[in-house]
DNA sequence: TATTAAGTATGATTTAAATCAGTTTTAATA
DNA sequence: TATTAAAACTGATTTAAATCATACTTAATA
């Protein structure tokens, strides 16, 4: 039998901005033209569920939590690194508005893209446009797995995600300044914060993580793997 | 302050294929001469992940279930009715297997797209590759809806929003034959049959729906719409 | 530096829903 | 029509994780 799918809380998409390769010189001028570069510090918002969507963002730098809510729960649907598209659903013009909030985990610059310029340019370059339907589709698996996971494994695996997703996708090493609180944490694995706590608790009893301050170092990272995949 | 948004659990989005309309008369003969009608009885497999995609498909009647599974436990995606496209991820070269298993819960026919063709009118008629685009972001914001059902709203929320949805988006009436099993009920709602049945249970006891066999009514639309909305 | 506020930590209690074990009903097949 | 199998149902028990209450630490601000 053929090795069976493993799905990962994780939500990092490897969706590079490729698509802009798609665009021919005087396309990517045009586009630049209609781009203004935005530096956020932690914690403020890049853009709001519900506000008018007046353009498309590419994430330059930093790290980005994209999150929906109902104003009384909310769920964080992915944390986002550097070289991410952000607000893509926008371009569709039935949604004028933004469909979620973001806000960066830590100082992020993001590009902002006039939305009216980059539909423009889906309308005229059909090699660009097939190359963001690539994109959307890449997303749209990702987010899949990821809804696996919150709703079949349980806490101890989907947190053992996020810190396998933080070594693996977003930091590229197995010990790092870790940005985000426990609540954080909790959100992105839609448990309380109190439950974080206690689990990351059991990790570093059972040798699978060492913390000091905010520093995270991952000491066995199969186990935590296998954690990952069994529960 | 504004109205709140309201999530829903139902993932019936409403994206007939409109990106059809999109195409010339000579693109629209060409896509035909790509097609094939195939039909399906109840419980037949109409696509498996991980198999090769050949073709895209758009459901012409019926009611089709959505799945993604790792073996051991699964996820229903959605079930999608007549007029919606199926294993539409699969245009991303990257994908060449389904990402994802369709099984039909009522007979069903479905035409199978020859998926070069489809990448062949992506890739000449931008104006039905922003369609798609469209088609694709509307999917993604429904899944996100969901998506924040499944992982917020408790058990009573949850089949409240599958029989509306039923109501709603399917058969647009408040009395219809019920195709679904408990155990499909469940798989929906991520829940057990043995939830379902109590909750269902409770339903009737409280006046909202009347069940007789197969039959299922709506008595008290507005109090189970409430019971959605709060969860 | 003192004061306040977040964030982290821990223990006790509650709870929603799963699981387990069994019965009844309905549908499918020999 | 008898036999088997699959759904539907019910009650008892267990369990994972939330919630509540409270203390301790670190960071932010007056």
């Amino acid at each position: 039998m053929a090795k069976e799918i493993q799905y990962s809380g994780c939500t990092i998409s490897e969706d590079p901005c490729i698509c802009f390769e798609q665009l021919s010189k005087k396309e990517q001028k045009f586009l630049d033209e209609n781009t203004v570069k935005i530096k956020y510090k932690k914690g403020e918002i890049i853009c709001k569920q519900g506000s008018y969507a007046s353009h498309i963002m590419s994430v330059e730098s930093g790290l980005v939590k994209v999150y929906i809510d109902d104003g009384i729960n909310s769920l964080v649907l992915k944390m986002i690194p550097e070289g991410s598209l952000l607000g893509l659903s926008s371009v569709n013009e039935e949604y004028t508005t933004f469909q979620y909030s973001a806000t960066s985990y830590i100082d992020t610059v993001v590009n902002q893209i006039n939305i009216v310029a980059f539909r423009k340019l889906l309308n005229k370059n059909p090699g660009f446009a097939k190359s963001v339907i690539d994109i959307l589709n890449a997303k749209s698996v990702q987010i899949n797995s990821r809804f696996f996971c919150l709703t079949h494994k349980q806490s101890y695996g989907r947190l053992a995600d996020i810190i396998l997703c933080l070594a693996d996708r977003v930091f590229k090493k197995r010990e790092f300044d870790l940005p985000l609180s426990r609540k954080d944490l909790a959100e992105l694995s839609t448990m309380s914060a109190e439950t974080v706590i206690r689990m990351l608790k059991k990790f570093k009893e059972d040798d699978l993580i060492v913390m000091d301050g905010k520093k995270l170092k991952i000491v066995d990272y199969d186990r935590l793997k296998r954690i990952s995949e069994t529960g």
